[in-house]
DNA sequence: CGGTACGCCTGAAGGC
DNA sequence: TGCCTTCAGGCGTACC
């Protein structure tokens, strides 16, 4: 079956994976943790010991994200950032439940909640995800965060308009860059563009404020029907005995370059922008003229 | 300084 | 049928 989830990572399922923690971890104790490989620990912490790293004999008190970052924060003050890069996966089995096949390979930590006895690991094939450990929020701020702009699930009109406003590279490169906005990635950005009706290779200072303010609103909206429907990749492991039920997201032009418009029926354009693919629609997204 | 290019890494997919 | 190449991309860093 071609129902091997396409797992990848961006504000909706992190935030979907952080909604999940919240439910299985808050109130909870992560006991006995375990590292398979040490670079996936990326902190420099080097003199604390990596269970203390990894949050052992903590009581989880919230989980928070910003952007396509998360956090697990202990009682006691100690902070684990998970980061899930493009294939990382934070899996939750119940205690004595099977694992899945498909999810064998790859994990590089492994927690027990207590006291129930749930297991959550960390699975990441393609290692460009990683767990980093802090003292504090605070350090986790300073150290990470800081450099994050505001998430763009809950990023205002005007908070938009300000951070594309800051510069002339295409608005495409505006959307992914982090320190503007957080949580965009290469999906969403061509989505948005395209429903937005905007070329992705307008300066980004030259989005003019209503086309902005409509591009800001339905950024947030596909983000937000995303994290509605986001129960995709979790359905896996709540239910373990098999159901994908994969519920996908139909792009309109992301993976679908050389395809027709699904709007006017023109020919897809694919080009590479900020080294990513991009996808768009020549009628649909006009080009800036520089004309008058 | 602000932009773009590249490398990290593995699995899927396509070509011959 | 099988091997080999290419591609995917978040993000740090390197470079212009």
């Amino acid at each position: 079956m071609g129902d091997n989830v396409r797992y990848m990572p961006e504000l909706p399922e992190v935030e979907t994976v952080r909604a999940a923690l919240e439910t299985a971890l808050v109130g909870h104790e992560l006991v006995r943790p375990r590292l398979f490989r040490h670079d996936v620990l990326c902190s420099s912490r080097h003199d604390e010991p990596i269970a203390r790293q990894l949050l052992s004999g903590g009581v989880i008190r919230s989980v928070i994200r910003r952007g396509k970052h998360l956090a697990l924060v202990a009682h006691d003050g100690r902070v684990l950032e998970i980061h899930l890069g493009m294939t990382g996966q934070v899996l939750l089995y119940p205690p004595g439940g099977p694992i899945p096949e498909r999810f064998h390979g790859h994990v590089h930590a492994r927690w027990r909640v207590a006291p129930e006895g749930t297991t959550m690991v960390f699975r990441d094939p393609r290692r460009f995800g990683g767990l980093w450990s802090f003292p504090d929020v605070a350090s986790l701020v300073s150290a990470r965060w800081s450099r994050l702009g505001v998430d763009a699930l809950t990023i205002t009109n005007a908070e938009f308009l300000s951070a594309i406003a800051r510069t002339r590279s295409p608005i495409k490169s505006a959307l992914l860059n982090q320190s503007l906005l957080a949580g965009v990635g290469n999906i969403y950005a061509d989505e948005a563009l395209f429903a937005g009706g905007v070329h992705p290779r307008t300066p980004a200072c030259r989005v003019d404020a209503v086309k902005g303010a409509e591009l800001a609103a339905r950024l947030r909206g596909l983000l937000a029907d995303a994290v509605r429907a986001g129960g995709t990749t979790l359905r896996d492991y709540a239910a373990p005995d098999g159901t994908p039920g994969e519920f996908r997201l139909e792009h309109r032009v992301y993976g679908r370059g050389g395809q027709s418009c699904r709007r006017c029926g023109v020919t897809l354009r694919s080009c590479q922008l900020a080294g990513r693919t991009t996808v768009y629609c020549p009628r649909c997204q006009p080009a800036v003229t520089t004309a008058r």
